[in-house]
DNA sequence: CGCCGTCTTGAGCGGTTTCAATCTTCGTGG
DNA sequence: CCACGAAGATTGAAACCGCTCAAGACGGCG
């Protein structure tokens, strides 16, 4: 029988957000122990599921094990712009932590197997404790650095090249917590939110992964996206990695700094 | 002759991040204590000044006191997307206490004023002082929200739309750390540099403020802009201020939490 | 088997871009 | 004090990328 400070760790390296973490700093007894702490309590949110609706008040924080969420701006017109997806690892509604109001909807896209947080534990939490704090300014400063990218496809980058960029994005942030080797992944989204994502049409979505497919870079048909040349995608989106801060060295060079 | 306390708060009460925070919650005795420790190194950066280079190395980190800075991202065609203004009150290269390489160029647009702060020190007081964090996380989640706004802008609104909304932020942000009250203000950056912060061309920019001028709406000219109509600017925006948590109020519907 | 959501395709339109020339503004030095 | 140069602003014309509309095909599921 393990004693329980191995059986913790045990279960910890099981977590989704464990492994993200692991991509780009040690994961040690500390960080482990306060993740424990904060998944008490495990729930499961069906697809579907408005977390938080937009125009709303958030409640609890969760930190996603398993399943994805979208969150989006539904426009006066009725068009929308899905800002982010949220994929296992992820904190989701974080921001309850800050604030009220939403002004996004947050809402499952498949099944979600979640742990939920109290905002006021987790802020009490944060008070307590510097290394949670550390881990969290951590995580949100890979999540601007998502945005930002994001803003740069938007403002700059044609059609093609964001789509191929958000699918490098979405392909190194699954293998982060599923591990690399396959070269078939599931991207549980429509081509009407991956265009929402885009910022560009159905219609041109459309058009822009069959031209990806007939250069034989991918190929994407209900929620499965072969990656056919990884190389030409990466080319194609002119995709740099480094925003993601998953690299772990420890040189001066290094990516990440906090330990 | 004031006693050390009241000398103190007066000179914590004239910088420009206590003006911005000011606006979303109470600066307590805690707070304005811990920003005076922080603005121990005073020093100017002439206009032009590359605080951190692209593909480049983060050293320190600033709090502005007055001037702007742009970050932005120069695209292997030589194109431009600019993600953000630093404005008097923002932190500037903050990601120096997270992260070592920079994926976009941080440059003086004006000569600027500010607090020099070591990303160690700063990362140093965090762990030590969960009051500090607080108010960073508050910080940092009023930039994240600046950020997916812009993803809104750059994704599903039309290019006037973009101009407005912009504007709106940006007098919005002035406002908060200048006072209300005057419709000029000064916004120094050039039409080149409004259209790669709304991901347009130069000329299309040019059209869209003459058109907003036609109206009666705006008047830019030479880094003077006059709103002419501000309501009417705002619903051309479709400008909410929710998302940039500007209110102090204090029953639960208030949009901050963090006290 | 049939329905409904999703994907696909074609045609025409329109917002933006690019190119390129001209004009304005303003700082600098003669 | 004016001439000059450089940077920014403005304009018009043509080309293009991506949009809308609308119809049709596909495919998963009850």
């Amino acid at each position: 029988m393990l004693d329980p400070k191995e059986k913790r760790e045990l279960v910890s390296l099981t977590r989704a957000i464990v492994k993200k973490i692991d991509g780009c700093m040690n994961v040690d007894e500390d960080t482990a122990h306060i993740i424990e702490d904060l998944c008490k309590e495990q729930i499961e949110l069906p697809a579907g599921t408005v977390v938080v609706p937009q125009d709303g008040y958030y409640s609890d924080v969760y930190l996603v094990e398993s399943g994805w969420a979208i969150r989006s701006r539904y426009m006066p017109n009725g068009t929308r712009q899905i800002v982010n997806a949220v994929v296992p690892g992820d904190f989701m509604a974080f921001n309850a932590v800050l604030f009220n109001r939403s002004d996004f909807e947050l809402k499952c896209k498949t099944d979600v197997c979640a742990y939920r947080i109290s905002s006021d534990a987790l802020s009490r939490a944060l008070g307590r404790n510097a290394a949670l704090s550390a881990l969290l300014f951590w995580i949100n400063g890979q999540e601007e650095s998502m945005l930002t990218e994001r803003i740069v496809s938007l403002g700059r980058r044609t059609a093609k090249e964001r789509a191929a960029h958000v699918i490098c994005e979405l392909v190194a942030r699954i293998e982060m917590i599923s591990g690399a080797g396959t070269q078939i992944h599931t991207i549980p989204l429509s081509q009407d939110e991956i265009a929402d994502i885009l910022g560009i049409s159905v219609v041109h979505t459309n058009k822009t992964l069959q031209a990806l497919h007939r250069e034989h870079i991918i190929s994407f048909r209900n929620t499965k996206l072969t990656i056919l040349d990884r190389a030409q995608l990466e080319r194609e989106a002119g995709f740099e990695n480094g925003y993601l801060h998953f690299t772990r060295r420890d040189d001066w060079r290094t990516n990440t700094k906090v330990a």
